[in-house]
RNA sequence: GGGAGUUUAGCUCAGCUGGUUCAGAGCAUCUGCCUUACAAGCAGAGGGUCGGCGGUUCGAACCCGUCAACUCCCACCA
């Protein structure tokens, strides 16, 4: 069989995904093993992955894979969220570049639009989980408006308000004025900005007339164009300089509004003027000193974010035009006073982008205290491990022990819509359906004529998605069902650390107030990824890579190589394409690696190489076989700890450095000789094992190696893991040596140069002829070396290295340097010597050898044992040369 | 304003219970090689006051204190 020059991706990876899928390895179904299971965090259906998206299904699949190959019934439920605002904002978008206008459409309408998006788009996701190679189970793809689902937010809505939890009110809440619904407090981003403070002349009522007069309080605001809405001034009571205005009133510039002047000791006194503008409907703060002192609510912004009719001045205009209009007129009308820069944060919607106002609103809301406890307790009580916990696990407490009601009602169309039907007087019933609605009224009412109208809002996505790793089992639309007895809770969840309020204290929450369990043991929170200048990777910087063009270009495996390699265990990744070509040529080093073992598969011999050579390749085979045992166990540590980026560096640098640099060069035989027949399946076996164990990384080249190594019936894919062997570490330390050796003969050739091709002749100087018998063949190839020779004394004219306790000369055409072979010789025996001096020093400390525990002095023993002799040897040469 | 985290080679990071796996890895750099799988490669090398200062200890990258810089989260001061 012809085997490429290099790797190439596409058409083994399009094969081996369609093999698995047909073989149904991902399709799992309850039995008698134990289940490990895993839900994807649901991207949205608004468009494509992104690469936070890719370094997450990958860590998933890792894990998922690793946990199939070690006999664990492997679940892992694909799906996507319909992602009510995100969305809902895109298929507007994509209307109106059709000239389609919302506001023109009915509600099934829209949802008509709204559904094809979501076929469309949750197809080219679902396509880029493939293409990754995810083993997800197809047969279980949920959506979070399946019906089932649609089903299971009505009944824990229902729950929720039936015991108390969910409420209707009237409170200040984040309005977006782009989408033009209310958020949540966590849908709020804040940033910091250069924002403006205008200082205002609020006129003083003249007691005599009732009119304006010529005195005048200054007020600070950098909201301007809310004045039309203040209904009172502010002062402290212990501010000496309003203490005069008590009664009085003043006059809100340019609509003469009179307004009282109040006293509170919320207002500080060394804050612009010490005094405040009172604006109940614009401002959280303002609202609650309004509630306090009855005032006046005047809300001068409509919905999408223009002024409205009780403004009285420029209505209709948007606010930010209105604010530059404002001032202007108030400079005209010599209302402003002056204005300076001050630094101060805006609060931006998390979805569209736009600021956000604080506004009145009657929206339904979800008590979060009671549900805050378990959940709190579950991950205090290490029920549920946060990785890497030391920086979140405060977090999570400090939210959990300050959580506010939870605003879940938005002014859209597209999602779960709230189940509470309103009669024509206001009063309301919340029901899992219309029918139970209009029975539930007639009890509650005694109307049975009544004409119910279901509230037109939906429900914020998290609240459908608090329920995701229960129901894509079903647990709520049909509890105790077999599948969730078997799969919940969920082994890990993997997930961004960025959305730890909305999504995993909420999961956590639902999970115990719904299924009186947590609802995964492990959280694993990956980084962020960013560009390799430490950016965000954003569409206006043009920094974010497609990730079907990656594929394309370096293969999936890569594409998991390269994000995985650079991931450090819950830091950021700094995404660089370079570790996708080094991903890349991994899989080259791999092929190639591939293509010298098969070209020995045709030239097999029974054992008739040389007994140098057979002994020499026992010795590589018996270290090999040790070191995969170490290596294997040392990754399994590591992948148990979710140390996956590291786990990864130690499987690459087992194939790359001991397989391939030494393992491979060690057997290998004479230029067109055939090796020997057990050498060659031992290479096989290892081969084999080295797939292995990277198969959970790198699922389609390793599949494809395991079935060109040699013909199978079975796959890789799940292939079961053997029990791990303890290491000899004896072997292990030879091997240590002889590598040492190896470099630093090929050190010393370099040094003198002497050509690659040269060969040379090998004196070795050792106690130990034995050590050195069943590697001379290794070592001679390695070196080039000629022929190895054991001398019991210096050879003359060579070029001499000293390792360890054995000397080694080097015989070769290039005249010998002695002065620098000197100069190296001085400068090791010049650190030994201080080396010496040192350890002296601490056995010479009482104190030391009194309190250090007895290996640990040992060790220091033996470390000026073994010193000595090196400096003996070292002084033999020195007195040669 | 409150809290958390980070600081180790040019870059990104390991370094677990204080002591030989203690100063490491990968990438980058430099030198030499078209050596019979691989130049997307091979062989070799250089590179660090472990952020600063102080302390504890026989012994500190590691523990304590302090200062500095950076990052993130939370918070209603107009």
């Amino acid at each position: 069989m012809e085997l490429s020059k290099n790797y190439i991706p596409a058409s083994i990876e399009e094969k081996w995904y369609q093999h698995w899928l047909n073989k149904k390895y991902f399709n799992s179904y309850p039995d008698e093993r134990t289940p490990f299971t895993v839900v994807i965090p649901p991207p949205n259906v608004t468009g494509v992955l992104h690469m936070g998206h890719t370094l997450n299904e990958t860590v998933q699949d890792i894990l998922v894979r690793k946990a199939r190959m070690t006999g664990f019934n492997t679940c892992w439920v694909p799906g996507s969220d319909h992602a009510s605002i995100a969305t809902e904002a895109r298929v507007v978008n994509m209307l109106k570049e059709k000239g389609i206008d919302k506001n023109d459409l009915s509600r099934e309408e829209f949802l008509r639009y709204a559904f094809e998006w979501k076929e469309k788009y949750g197809g080219i996701i679902y396509n880029q989980i493939e293409r990754l190679g995810c083993s997800v189970d197809w047969n279980r793809v949920t959506f979070t408006m399946d019906d089932h689902y649609y089903k299971a937010v009505m009944t824990v809505f229902v729950e929720l308000y039936n015991k108390g939890w969910i409420y209707r009110g009237a409170r200040m809440i984040h309005w977006d004025p782009a989408a033009q619904t209310a958020l949540s407090d966590e849908e709020v981003e804040y940033k910091d900005l250069q924002g403006k403070l205008y200082y205002l002349k609020y006129y003083l009522e003249d007691t005599a007339s009732g009119q304006a007069g010529h005195n005048y309080i200054s007020i600070a605001t950098q909201r301007p164009e809310t004045i039309m809405g203040d209904t009172a001034i502010c002062v402290n009571p212990t501010d000496d300089r309003y203490k005069h205005l008590k009664d009085a009133f003043a006059f809100v510039p340019l609509i003469n509004r009179r307004i009282p002047i109040i006293f509170d000791d919320y207002v500080s006194t060394d804050f612009g003027t010490g005094a405040l503008k009172v604006t109940p409907a614009h401002d959280i703060n303002d609202y609650n000193l309004g509630l306090k002192y009855n005032l006046e609510v005047i809300d001068t912004l409509n919905e999408d974010g223009t002024l409205s009719e009780a403004a009285q001045i420029f209505v209709g205009e948007d606010r930010f035009i209105a604010r530059k209009k404002i001032i202007a007129t108030l400079k005209e009308q010599d209302f402003l006073l002056k204005e300076e820069d001050y630094p101060t944060r805006l609060g931006y919607s998390q979805r569209t982008g736009s600021v956000v106002e604080p506004r009145i609103s009657t929206q339904w809301f979800v008590k979060m205290k009671e549900m805050a406890g378990p959940a709190l307790k579950a991950v205090t009580e290490e029920k549920i491990l946060i990785h890497p916990g030391d920086k979140f696990l405060a977090t999570y407490k400090y939210w959990m022990e300050n959580v506010k009601d939870w605003c879940i009602s938005r002014q859209l169309w597209w999602g779960q819509q709230i189940p509470a039907w309103y009669d024509t007087s206001g009063r309301f019933v919340v029901a899992h359906n219309e029918e139970e609605a209009k029975r539930i009224y007639k009890e509650q009412y005694l109307n049975p004529d009544a004409i119910l109208t279901q509230d037109e809002d939906v429900l914020d996505t998290w609240f459908s998605s608090w329920l995701w790793p229960m129901e894509v089992f079903r647990g709520i639309s049909n509890p105790g069902n077999k599948d969730l007895q078997y799969y919940y809770p969920a082994s890990v969840l993997v997930t961004g650390q960025d959305i730890i309020f909305f999504w995993v204290a909420r999961m956590i929450m639902a999970g115990m107030e719904f299924e009186k369990q947590i609802p995964f043991p492990h959280v694993y929170f990956t980084g962020m990824v960013r560009d390799k200048l430490g950016r965000k990777m954003s569409k206006s910087l043009g920094n974010s890579p497609i990730l079907l063009d990656l594929i394309d270009k370096y293969g999936a495996d890569a594409v998991r190589f390269g994000i995985m390699i650079s991931s450090p265990a819950g830091n950021d990744l700094l995404f660089d394409e370079n570790s996708l070509e080094q991903g890349r040529n991994f899989n080259n080093k791999i092929w190639n690696a591939l293509k010298l073992v098969k070209m020995w598969s045709e030239r097999t011999a029974s054992e008739d190489a040389g007994v140098e050579q057979q002994q020499s390749s026992l010795f590589a085979i018996d270290w090999f076989e040790n070191r995969l045992r170490q290596a294997s166990t040392e990754i399994d540590t590591l992948m148990q700890q979710f140390r996956l980026s590291e786990a990864l560096k130690t499987v690459y640098s087992l194939i790359w450095d001991d397989f391939c640099s030494w393992y491979l060069e060690w057997i290998k035989p004479g230029f067109e000789l055939p090796i020997p027949a057990t050498v060659y399946h031992k290479t096989i076996g290892f081969f084999t094992n080295l797939m292995q164990l990277l198969h959970p990384f790198m699922p389609f080249i390793t599949e494809e190696i395991y079935h060109l190594l040699e013909d199978r019936k079975d796959d890789l894919c799940v292939k079961q893991f053997a029990t791990i062997l303890p290491a000899d570490t004896e072997i292990l330390a030879r091997a240590g040596l002889l590598k040492e050796v190896i470099t630093a003969i090929r050190d010393t050739r370099i040094k003198n140069q002497i050509k690659p091709k040269e060969e040379i002749q090998l004196y070795i100087q050792t106690q130990s002829v034995e050590t050195y018998r069943n590697i001379q063949f290794i070592l001679a190839k390695q070196v080039n070396a000629k022929a190895i020779h054991f001398t019991s004394e210096p050879i003359e004219n060579t070029i001499a290295i000293v390792t360890g306790k054995d000397k080694f000369f080097i015989a070769s055409d290039q005249p010998v340097n002695t002065a620098s072979q000197k100069e190296d010789l001085v400068k090791e025996l010049q650190y030994l010597t201080g080396f010496i001096v040192s350890v002296d020093k601490k056995l010479g400390n009482e104190r030391f050898v009194q309190n250090a525990k007895p290996e640990v002095v040992e060790l220091e023993r033996k470390k000026k044992a073994d010193a000595e002799t090196k400096i003996k040897v070292i002084e033999e040469s020195l007195a040669n040369l």
